[in-house]
DNA sequence: ACAAAAGTGTTGAGAGTACACCCATGC
DNA sequence: GCATGGGTGTACTCTCAACACTTTTGT
């Protein structure tokens, strides 16, 4: 018996060049989902949003939506988040595909589900960020991770996931830092990485270990707050970051 | 301005139940490719197949092929996988999805990515493995990751990106055993690290660590090849592995 | 002066790394 | 007896984890 392919990586038709593709071949619903992360009143949230249609009408999920013909998936996800956000600039990462056939009641829909994370000072100045409207009313809700409410779809799963890649991102990568405004003290980036991770840090175990990495610059200027002791501002250096990815260092604290 | 959803996570009609979806809503087609690795010979080699249609025709690419309708994503790259290799347990985890508008010149077609690990034995106890049958001229060929001839579409990224995401794997999870047979000596473990990773491993430490970790079951048994002295058979006990993992420990080499 | 957060070092334990020789077997 | 891979232990270094007090400011 010889060797066949008997689902070839090829199209059933003709080649001609960006062509539609032929007869037999079965197309697929493609959605976006996105958990988009940001850390408000000392807990790391998520956006979620209230549905507007059938199935799970009232329900809360995850902002998304469907892949259109003419844009990228990539661009897809980009598009759902500034149509959410208003922010241009934004760091949002490929999660997982969920290629189930039962995972939408109305038949199958393939959805590419991303995580994104975001300075919260971004988000108020960015114009009418959905969570300045009035809270629940609105259509878009930030939600403690801990705390999350029942959520359409398959999409506590999504942000599960999405929690545990930040959280294990978080040791070796700068994505940590997408979460801070340019200028922040060694409290704060402390703060971010303990409500990321859900546990707390030993203060001077975490700062000895951020300036020995040599990714922070040390600005002179302070951070005056109420009546205490000015803190210190810093900023992040991305160059040495990259340094220590190719050496294949991890970074854990 | 209200915050609206100008692409809602819903479709645009009806939500019969397990209705199609309806009209203004773009389908695409989707595929998936799968990154087949084996050791063999003392090299990691990779599965791949020569395209039977244009474009490409006559290329070298990867295993895979469309999404039919009524399978999971997952199914259809076990499908894949099994019409090349006629395997029935394997290891398959998902790897990326690319969803660039112009990797395919026929028009846009998503690929969901896969690799896969499997014992080069399996393979050739399997009915026709298309190895076996002669070389070049089989649409199947076995290929050392280290040197690759062209691939069609964008298959060359998406090797590397399995390739990248099975050596780092291989320090913090149990992948690198689907690669060896039940039983097997610690020296042909060492080599598949080394093969795996590109680089020479002490062999002391490689053994100590791997002893220390609990993870292997030494049998009374012995494997005699040639004239040489006897090694001891091991054999991988998965119990441990979960601890190890609940624990967030990474076992770096 | 005091409240409140900023800032700062040392020590012990465990893991990683480097390194060289004897052992058991088949021929 | 010899060629071949199997098998073993120690010393050094480095990183992680635990741990408490002084400093600076506003009130």
């Amino acid at each position: 018996m010889p060797h066949t392919l008997s689902s070839p990586t090829d199209l059933a038709g003709a080649a001609d060049a960006p062509a539609l593709l032929s007869a037999p071949l079965a197309r697929h619903a493609v959605a976006v989902d996105v958990v988009l992360f940001t850390i408000h009143e000392g807990a790391l949230k998520a956006l979620l949003v209230k549905r507007q249609q059938p199935p799970f009408l009232g329900a809360w999920c995850l902002p998304g939506g469907f892949v259109r013909p003419e844009e990228s998936v990539d661009a897809a996800a980009l598009r759902e988040l500034q149509e959410e956000t208003h922010i241009t600039r934004i760091y949002l990462e490929q999660l997982y595909t969920f290629g189930n056939l039962d995972r939408d009641p109305r038949g199958r829909v393939i959805s590419v589900s991303y995580y994104a994370v975001v300075d919260w000072a971004q988000l108020r100045d960015a114009i009418r960020p959905p969570s300045t409207q009035d809270g629940q009313a609105a259509p878009g809700r930030w939600c403690a991770v801990t705390r999350l409410p029942e959520l359409a779809f398959d999409h506590r799963q999504i942000v599960s996931l999405a929690l545990e890649r930040l959280r294990n991102k978080v040791n070796y990568t700068s994505v940590g830092f997408q979460l801070l405004p340019k200028k922040f003290t060694l409290s704060e980036l402390q703060q971010a990485y303990e409500v990321i991770l859900g546990t707390a840090l030993d203060k001077r175990n975490f700062r000895k270990k951020m300036l020995q990495l040599g990714i922070l610059r040390s600005t002179h200027e302070h951070r005056l707050e109420g009546r205490r002791r000015p803190a210190r501002l810093y900023s992040f250096t991305q160059a040495r970051v990259i340094k220590l990815q190719e050496k294949g260092i991890i970074v854990p604290f």
